[in-house]
DNA sequence: GTCTGTTCTGAAAACGATACCGGAAAGTCA
DNA sequence: TGACTTTCCGGTATCGTTTTCAGAACAGAC
């Protein structure tokens, strides 16, 4: 491999030229400038960034930590912020720490050793006081992914599912229901967590009963989701709705083919609404309501914080909120006849 | 930001001796061991791996680059990798080429003088002269990941889509079609490629009718997919069978919609068919027959191939070809009425 | 011709960790 | 006891780059 003194040596000139002319420096004589990218061309020299890193003090990579990849909305976030840092010269080191807290922890030290110059989070547990407390002493740029800690040193992007979940509570209750079930991620992460604030708030405000048995939340596996769901339906008095509060696409499956194998009908004898919009919920029969939010934007959001934070080496950390939007789709949009008196 | 000099002060020994420590190198007494690890802690010593990567020549780190990470089956294979690779000490820095051939010569290039000790590699368009020109010249084990090159120094995991492509034409032919056509992703991509080989290859073989109009391959987004099935159907003699020979999901909604907006019945009107397996192909109704594979067992020998050619220093790059199975399901699963004859 | 001020270039010192080398101490064997 | 091996540890060169500093070359002004 080339390194810059034998581009150095070929050119005849000192390797601190090299660096002027390939780093854009204005003090180069066009002569000189010419004979170092001949020599660089012929010796096919590649610059080192590990040992430009080392000298510099900063690496051009951002790491990015991520809950769950498989998660079709986590994979757009990854999308949109790693194209959005690389036209800014960035490199992006991804980790997935699939839904646990403690990859977080290792993943969150591993990346402060490879030297990232800022980092964009969506962790899995976003109350985990140990992460917490590691958080608060990076001396880097966090932008924190729909993901909420309480700390002077971060920043942070988050869509309001609180006002889309109140949002869709008001819309089942105007439609009849009164049992009304949720079915959730893990609260310990902010969406999940919000989603179910909102819609048990709701449901007190307007005199409707919370039975804790219709409330379960944990890991958006498939298998965890229609187990939940069989658990639910089992119950006295079942519910007549059921929000799926986990934006995993395997919750949702697993919902649906629970409710298939037990030949409940979606649309006539349950309401279903699921929490992430998406191709599987807007095309199935029939369609789902769901909720629908910009995440290209979310996720370039996050991106360009980052960016700024870099840029002014002092920037205040910030929190935006960005809007959600219900989709009332065929799944909710029909009203529960009244109860027969007895 | 503490250095290892540090922690050798505070300890009062060399810094070799630290290294030696926080290796597990054995010739190190217990009570040295001891001092050394409580300095570690008092002065919250965390390595500095770009300075390790330096002085070691190596940096324990991956490049993965990948084609369209939106797509669920590559976001699983990023995940398995990416957990495989964490487990064996391995970082993963990850780049996303949109489906441009060009990003994938910038992201070789930026991957290599980030020195990353291997490559993952899912690139747009494994034909493109350039590229191959400069993966021969990488000094680095490269595994390519469902893509075919043919040079010495490159392994691939490749799953067999010939084979299923083939029993899905000889399926719609033994069900009555006799006019099929393929919408596929770009045939510079050696999944598409075979895919739409395997098709022709069985049409040609049982004597059918291959028209060119009805061969349409190109960039896997919403709208090329359904204006391309639009200018099917518009077809004098249309197509009674589709196949989607595009593992993403964007190319299927497109299809989806335009069926849909057309009133085109699937099941009655016509046969559809999937190049990958999903929730939405198997919860649509009609459920839609598609392709299965093990994408976990795919990213998992990708993963550990390059381990395995990273351990021991020399190994032969080799080559392994995985199943695919069919999965037939409603979409077309019936048969096709003879026509009348006139 | 000297002096000042640009503009360009080279020498050398870092950045932080590791690997090599050699020396000291401790153990082994005759 | 002496010779020899083994174990442990410190000093220091080194990885490839960038940055700082100072000097060289040159021009223009007096």
């Amino acid at each position: 491999m080339a390194t810059i003194r034998e581009v150095a040596d070929k050119a005849g000139v000192a390797p601190a030229s090299v660096t002027r002319v390939l780093g854009g420096y204005p003090n180069v004589s066009d002569e000189l400038r010419e004979r170092v990218l001949t020599a660089v061309r012929e010796v096919g020299y590649e610059p080192d960034l590990v040992a430009a890193g080392l000298r510099r003090g900063y690496t051009k990579t951002i790491g990015m930590i991520v809950n769950d990849i498989l998660n079709p909305v986590v994979a757009q976030m990854v999308d949109v912020v790693e194209d959005e840092l690389r036209v800014a010269g960035y490199g992006v080191i991804l980790a997935n720490s699939n839904g646990q807290s403690a990859h977080d922890l290792v993943n969150l030290r591993l990346l402060h050793q490879r030297r990232v110059d800022g980092l964009i989070a969506s962790v899995a547990d976003d109350t985990n006081p140990d992460l917490i407390a590691t958080m608060a002493g990076l001396p880097i740029p966090v932008v924190l992914l729909d993901r909420q800690i309480e700390l002077e040193n971060l920043s942070a992007v988050l869509s309001d599912h609180r006002y889309s979940a109140r949002a869709l509570a008001n819309h089942l209750i105007d439609h009849g229901h009164r049992q009304i079930a949720i079915i959730s991620g893990a609260t310990s992460a902010y969406p999940s967590r919000e989603r179910v604030t909102g819609v048990l708030d709701v449901m007190r405000e307007r005199g409707l009963p919370v039975r804790p048995e219709f409330q379960v939340s944990g890991r958006g596996s498939e298998e965890f989701a229609s187990r939940s769901l069989s658990s639910i339906m089992d119950q006295p008095e079942p519910p007549t709705a059921i929000i799926i509060g986990n934006g995993n696409t395997a919750a949702l499956v697993g919902v649906l083919h629970e409710l298939r194998r037990r030949g409940v009908q979606i649309g006539v004898d349950i309401a279903i609404a699921a929490a992430e919009d998406g191709p599987l919920v807007s095309l199935y029969t029939p369609a789902i309501t769901a909720v629908e939010r910009d995440i290209i934007d979310l996720g370039r959001r996050a991106a360009r914080m980052v960016l700024a934070q870099l840029a002014k080496d002092t920037l205040r950390a910030q929190t935006i909120v960005l809007p959600t939007r219900l989709v009332i789709r065929e799944s909710t949009d029909w009203t529960l006849p009244a109860p027969a008196l007895h």
